[in-house]
RNA sequence: GGCCCCUUAGCCAAGCGGUAAGGCAGUGGAUUGCAAAUCCGCCAUCCCCGGUUCGAAUCCGGGAGGGGCCUCCA
């Protein structure tokens, strides 16, 4: 049984949907002003996984990402590269979809845009009027907090207290300090559109309780975001839609750690951040996601290029195990279906259970990561027992060793990992064959000095070839070559 | 000042009352002509002090240190 934690009680609780069977999930995305950090992709990486293995436990998953295209950092930011905020708002949107997919997030269904939902937002601005629970004050619109008898319940806060630590300049337009802007009216030059109070464009907040209710319906499922979005954001954007629906707005909501670098976390505010762009140069994208899996999702992720580096070398050895499972079975791994069946019990179908076990207590990857660790060590072995790579293995066990590595393929697609074979830098064909021929004579000349035992010119050309970074294996069914 | 959260080996990290997963590094061994790769073994009593309990890294209280939010932030 899959539990979930959630904010709003601050305890695990069983999941239960809406619909038997079917789950809506909202993630907030970014505002697309500058290109993407690593810490945007948190959010998405977790949360796809969360959706992958809500599928494998056979739901129906719609999960949608919006996209905030017009606020003032945009604006501003616009103005400085003297452009116009949809043009930098499309330009960043691909950049921030392009590192989606890099990163092999695959799931999200819908990415709307605030611009795209006007409409629906002053839609359930009229109602919160209508019912008392906002105010329109010289082209403002505002929520009130102090008609709201729950606001605060998901962060704790009161909203008598509020004043104490408004920081915020407090606009004379407010009825108290914690009310905020549902509509901001225009000023001069700024993107606007019209609406009831005259020409202004959308708050922060309510563009998220439009776009959810509308692709998605009064009550999601799971509602998810950065810790960072706790308040102000998740708090208003709640509290204005359970105002405006008078129903739950979010069953379950998830929160995500941040990435920390050095002693703080990564953020645009601070300045320390790392554009996916550039990272992506020096790590592959599986390293990435890997870095970001193998720590629990509520906890802050400790980023470095020591640690990328380090994950990096723990991956390795997955590969490594690739390159056996295709000279045993002549397949490759990124080709096989998973297993998902267990046929009979073995330690690999031992190891799976311990795996999803984990996944369902609150999507801990981390212990995943650790269990399909273990996994490769089991299947190592097996090997090496079985003595598969020799060609003497049995029958029975090469089957039982495929069901092993099904069941791999089959935990790895859960966490998005592995789904394909690491991209090499492309060189033409012909520089190709030339290579795997030099490489096959040196290997060929090598295995006649050992032949005639002159280890010495055997061990030579090893080193030599060490140097400009090709590692040499010696098999018991031929020697196989690698670079780095 | 208010509200959350964290503190596990050299580093990263799981653990949610029954006696410390996993990774990196280190180290001993099997294997190898020697290596590489692989496998096996070793490597922590869980920030401190009290308490609850037959039993606590796990619960409660206090202390120390660190982080997040209260302003834009994934």
């Amino acid at each position: 049984m899959l539990r979930v934690y959630n904010t709003l009680t601050k305890q695990k609780e069983l999941f239960q949907t809406v619909e038997p069977g079917k789950v809506t999930m909202y993630v907030c995305g970014p505002t697309v002003y500058k290109p993407s950090h690593i810490g945007h992709m948190v959010g998405p990486v977790i949360f796809d996984t969360v959706k992958r293995y809500l599928v494998r436990l056979g739901y129906q998953v719609r999960w949608v990402v919006n996209i905030t295209d017009v606020d003032d950092k945009l604006i501003r930011r616009a103005a400085e590269l003297n452009t116009t905020v949809k043009e930098l708002a499309e330009k960043m949107t691909t950049d921030y979809v392009e590192n989606l997919t890099k990163l092999n997030v695959t799931g999200i269904d819908a990415m709307p845009r605030a611009t795209e939902h006007i409409q629906g937002m002053i839609d359930i601005m009229q109602g919160l009027i209508a019912k008392g629970y906002a105010y329109a004050a010289s082209g403002d619109v505002y929520f009130d907090v102090m008609k709201d008898a729950d606001y605060g319940k998901l962060c704790n806060r009161d909203p008598e207290q509020l004043e104490a630590g408004a920081r915020i300049e407090v606009s004379d337009r407010k009825r108290s300090p914690g009310d905020f802007a549902l509509w901001k009216s225009a000023k001069p030059g700024e993107p606007a559109w019209d609406s009831p109070w005259g020409k202004g464009r959308p708050g922060w907040h309510i563009e998220c309780s439009a776009m959810s209710m509308s692709l998605l319906g009064k009550t999601l499922d799971i509602h998810g975001g950065g810790l960072d979005l706790q308040f102000p954001h998740h708090e208003n954007e709640l509290a204005q839609s359970e105002s405006f629906t008078g129903e739950t707005f979010s069953r379950y909501w998830m929160h995500n750690g941040l990435l920390k670098i050095g002693q703080s976390k990564m953020a645009g505010s601070v300045g320390n951040v790392v554009n996916v762009v550039d990272l992506l140069q020096k790590y592959s994208p599986e390293t990435v996601r890997f870095l970001l899996l193998a720590t629990h999702y509520r906890s802050p992720i400790e980023y470095s290029d020591e640690r990328l580096a380090e994950v990096q070398k723990s991956l390795e050895g997955f590969y490594r195990f690739f390159e056996r499972y295709e000279r045993i079975t002549k397949k490759s791994f990124f080709a096989i279906t998973a297993s998902t069946n267990v046929a009979s019990p073995s330690e690999f179908a031992t190891l799976r259970q311990s795996f999803l076990n984990h996944m369902d207590d609150d999507f801990n990857t981390g212990g995943a990561v650790g269990v399909l660790f273990e996994l490769l060590s089991a299947l190592n072995r097996f090997v090496d027992v079985s003595q598969l790579e020799s060609g003497n293995g049995k029958p029975v066990d090469v089957a039982t060793f495929e069901q092993g590595v099904g069941y791999l393929k089959e935990l790895t697609d859960i966490l998005g990992l592995f789904a394909k074979q690491i991209e090499t830098p492309q060189t033409d064909e012909k520089s190709q064959q030339i290579l795997s021929g030099l490489m096959q004579l040196l290997i060929d000349l090598r295995a006649e000095a050992r032949k005639a035992k002159n280890f010495s010119l055997g061990d030579q050309i090893r080193k030599r070839l060490a140097e400009i970074g090709v590692t040499l294996e010696d098999r018991p069914t031929g020697t196989i070559w690698r670079k780095e």
